[in-house]
DNA sequence: GGGATTTGCCTATAGCTTGTAGGTAGCTGC
DNA sequence: GCAGCTACCTACAAGCTATAGGCAAATCCC
């Protein structure tokens, strides 16, 4: 009786990449067993149910997303600083569909509050401090910039952009420009 | 052995009815047979597959919101016409989280040709029309209200806007505002 | 080193879902 | 009133989730 040496963890990570290759859902026990060539029955000691594994694969891409986020983030400011952060999620998107899906995912709040969502939330704030705004129009903006880049992103991943012109590339170009011009000079109340 | 009545057409709106209730991932040939007290296999009689289903819930959702649509742009033009399309999204999303849902399923090029697609684009570009831009800028902003329109409402529908101030409501406003701005003073490449 | 305990993966089983094949009862048209 | 079509049926196969209980490998501890 072989031990694979499964662990909540790895099943996490493995089912991240099952995630990238066939749909986040077309993620199942059964197929991650079928991965690790393993009894289903193998992954309930380690996972609690099905949709506690889509959890931990949420907030391992949540993670993922905001460890590159930071990265992208050190040093830069102002529409740099913009144009880093909303390539980090459209790039992660397409690098990894799956995972970006996951992330997507309602999480129960004591989930999200364990997530990286926060860290997310502390980007976005981040880069907008290189931007003349107060409260509450920060906050504003701040859903603003977050419903750009998840609405622009689930539509072209979902192929919205792709049979029309001008390309996908062109258009995410501009709206970086037109989203730095309306922050700096945000409309009054 | 009564005859319930069946139909695709049926089906698809009670489906959408369901979707409403439990959620669209929820929608399962089962559930649906349970609520007209019928077999499953009798439904397969009338669709195809559960995807096929899924499908023409789908197609009911984006007609549906088109019809809105339509209904609320007749005689608006300029911000006026940009708020009452964007509230139509918003207000459909909330009445019908499960149709919405099912609006943003990945359709096979066959279906979405078929679809209200055509006419959701129709409509935003009716809304650019009180503004003054010329292609390729018309569909850079087409992407982009498509973008704001959908991200938000996904965020708000999630949750993401619950447990922080300013409440939803005013973002909204505060958003509408900005992209009317910003359609005003598009900026030039 | 060897017994006790913990841990990892197992078999078995039950319930629910999708989907197919083939049968029967009710409606419709003549 | 009966022929034929259609709507719904039973039966069945296969896949997924989830639980219960068992055995063996690893680990602990003296």
């Amino acid at each position: 009786m072989a031990r694979v040496g499964l662990t909540a963890e790895r099943l996490a990570r493995a089912g991240a990449e099952l995630a990238d290759e066939v749909g986040f859902d077309q993620v199942t026990v059964s197929a991650l067993a079928r991965r690790f060539d393993v009894k289903v029955a193998s992954l309930y000691s380690h996972v609690k149910s099905s949709q506690d594994l889509r959890t931990r694969i949420a907030l391992l891409a949540l993670e993922e997303m905001a460890d590159r986020g930071a990265a992208a983030l050190a040093g830069r400011a102002g529409k740099d600083a913009l144009a880093a952060l909303a390539n980090v999620y459209r790039d992660y998107a397409r690098e990894h569909p799956g995972r970006y899906a996951a992330a997507r995912l309602r999480l129960d709040p004591e989930a999200a509050a364990a997530s990286a969502g926060g860290r997310h939330a502390h980007m976005t704030r981040a880069i907008l401090r290189g931007y003349d705004l107060t409260e509450p129009d920060q906050t504003h903006a701040v859903r603003l910039l977050g419903s750009v880049f998840h609405g622009y992103v689930s539509l072209e991943l979902g192929g919205g952009f792709d049979h029309s012109a001008p390309d996908s590339e062109e258009t995410w170009t501009r709206i970086l420009d037109a989203l730095d011009a309306l922050l700096r000079s945000w409309p009054a109340a």
